[in-house]
DNA sequence: CTGAAAGCGCTTACAG
DNA sequence: CTGAAAGCGCTTACAG
């Protein structure tokens, strides 16, 4: 009576509130004291919260009373083993410490968050064979589903383990049953984000591209080539510089265009890190920006509004792509058939771009 | 017969590999199946897997060669529920896509691998309330324990927590029985910033502070003051500017210093994304760095690098901070004293400060 | 050293 | 509409 494993430092219970408090003592509440409590059989409790099944009044409101009373939180471990669900979401990333992924992952939790699911978040770093494992440690989890944000598994891969479970991948084309996929449209991100500069005047533009393995880089270059294309303008391969998405790839790509004295006033870089890289690469050889060369980004992530000079960009939500993406596995778990909107990429123009003199 | 919840589309099996096939279509291998493949009870199985007791070399062989064949891995879900265990750890973070939590939620997520757990991440936003529902998922989620990275919980109320499981906390100092916690010297991390402009020759130099309410905010501005008093300089509270960490707020803050026509010629920001943000209001205004006024941050991350000019800064490996965290978590679960180490914090001079000229 | 048995906290056919 | 019962895949005292 006097000391058991003293809760701490909470005030001397009020005796009404006696029950309650002693049956937090006892551990977790259990989905069997909310039966005992409200004098009803498990499976009846079981039923009211998941909606399984119609209850007469009467045992609801008791049972609801019972479970605010006690503050009854159901064991989702113990859910998972019994109902074969976990409430649990994998999500494969690639780096959870990029800024564009770190926006993402931030839209999926919210999501999942608001319908009762966790993520499960699990790097890959454009590894085959991390995807691999992340995947599969996944799955040993139960998860009741996989998110998968781009990467480097084969399609076939992807398709096999939505066998398994339902998945939703961003940024590919594949479908299926139990597969959902959806991404940005980056080739008209591209389009606009060249378009705009030749829009200023421009007529040699270099391109600071993306590592082609990846779908998305693809798209990005060959937006830059249609735009070009469309205003009649010659495509220059001299100007595409070879890039990673990276600060460090943007700078280089800079060093050599320049070293190469290649002729050129504006600069469309694949992404914004790879942009901002570029613009020290320019500031450190005295190329000011945009009086001597205009330059564009892609993403409109955080850095690209402070940046010197704040960088023009083309805007897609990846903070949306994220939520929509939590969205479509929430359909496919209820098995409906997702629909999901992205907005369509947007120009933002800032002040790292202008009007050539003649 | 003909079709039961038929499995999809695998290709017929070849003989040899039938059993091993026909297990994994008959859904994943369990414990039981093991037990029975090399004749002993799940228990013995259970044993071998956990190391929990000697067995006999006969029987841990066979054991160990069904698990092979069968390619049997353990239900995390199950052993959660019945051994109390769930392999996963907790972390409560608070914005999942800044650059600072991303490098450190990085870290977690590496060494919490290679020792088989995952990591949950559940953002808290710095606001109390949403850092109690996270540690409440948490809890009903059964981890092993939880990693909180600063936040706006009470100390206490993580005390609380820290008696129902092993808890790790960074940057600040609690210690207890299940509870541990380290942080980074932000003080000594502050002073060096401040003794190198001062070394550099400056004397009027402002800071632009973080959240007060944070404890690492104002450790950094004790370090300020305390690198000026050491140095025989009038502490001005004028040259004090409020910030939030945040660019935006850097930027706010140095439009007040240049509005009120304040002297100065150095800026110490509290962290890196504050600094940025300052850049850009020393550029719109025209005031160049380091010609007119020399510029140092605090952390390190990655933007500081490419910044217009490259930022001088304080760097403290925040990835590190998150290993650290982890392991200290693991050696709290093994019921061993945690002993982390940190790197002291360390000045990384790069281009945007430098001596003034008489 | 090793099994049989009970139990972790739920869910879900199976019967009324 | 509602219970009793079995079971999800493991672990762990309890007995040898």
């Amino acid at each position: 009576m006097k000391s058991r494993s003293s809760p701490p430092a909470s005030p001397p219970a009020a005796p009404a509130r006696e029950a309650a408090q002693s049956a937090r003592d006892d551990g977790p509440v259990t989905l069997g004291m909310v039966a005992a409590a409200a004098g009803v059989s498990p499976a009846t409790v079981s039923r009211i919260l998941n909606g399984t099944a119609s209850v007469s009044a009467a045992k609801q409101a008791a049972v609801e009373e019972a479970i605010q009373r006690l503050r009854f939180i159901p064991n989702p471990v113990a859910r998972g083993l019994a109902g074969g669900r976990t409430l649990s979401i994998g999500v494969v990333t690639q780096t959870i410490s990029s800024p564009f992924y770190g926006e993402a992952l931030h839209g999926v939790e919210v999501e999942l968050q608001a319908a009762g699911y966790i993520p499960l978040f699990v790097s890959g770093h454009w590894l085959e064979a991390e995807e691999r494992k992340a995947l599969e440690a996944l799955v040993s989890r139960r998860v009741d589903g996989v998110i998968v944000l781009a990467g480097s598994l084969p399609n076939a891969a992807l398709k096999a383990y939505a066998k398994t479970m339902p998945m939703v991948v961003v940024g590919r084309s594949l479908s299926g049953p139990q597969l959902f996929s959806f991404g940005f449209d980056n080739r008209a991100g591209a389009s606009l984000a060249t378009q705009h500069l030749i829009e200023c005047g421009h007529t040699r533009i270099a391109f600071i591209a993306g590592d082609p393995a990846h779908e998305d880089a693809r798209e990005r270059e060959l937006g830059y080539r249609m735009a070009l294309e469309r205003a009649g303008l010659a495509f220059d391969p001299a100007l595409v510089m070879p890039g990673d998405y990276t600060e460090a790839g943007g700078l280089l790509a800079v060093n050599r265009l320049l070293e190469q004295r290649l002729s050129f006033t504006a600069i469309f870089a694949a992404n914004d890190q790879a942009a901002i890289g570029a613009a020290l690469g320019l500031y450190r050889r005295n190329v000011r920006i945009p009086d001597d060369v205009s330059l564009v980004g892609f993403d409109d992530l955080a850095p690209a509004k402070f940046a010197i000079p704040p960088l023009t960009t083309v805007r897609q939500s990846v903070y949306e792509m994220g939520t929509q993406a939590a969205r479509a596995m929430l359909q496919l778990l209820r098995g409906q058939p997702p629909a999901v909107t992205l907005p369509r990429p947007q120009l933002v123009p800032r002040e790292s771009t202008r009007r050539v003199l003649r």
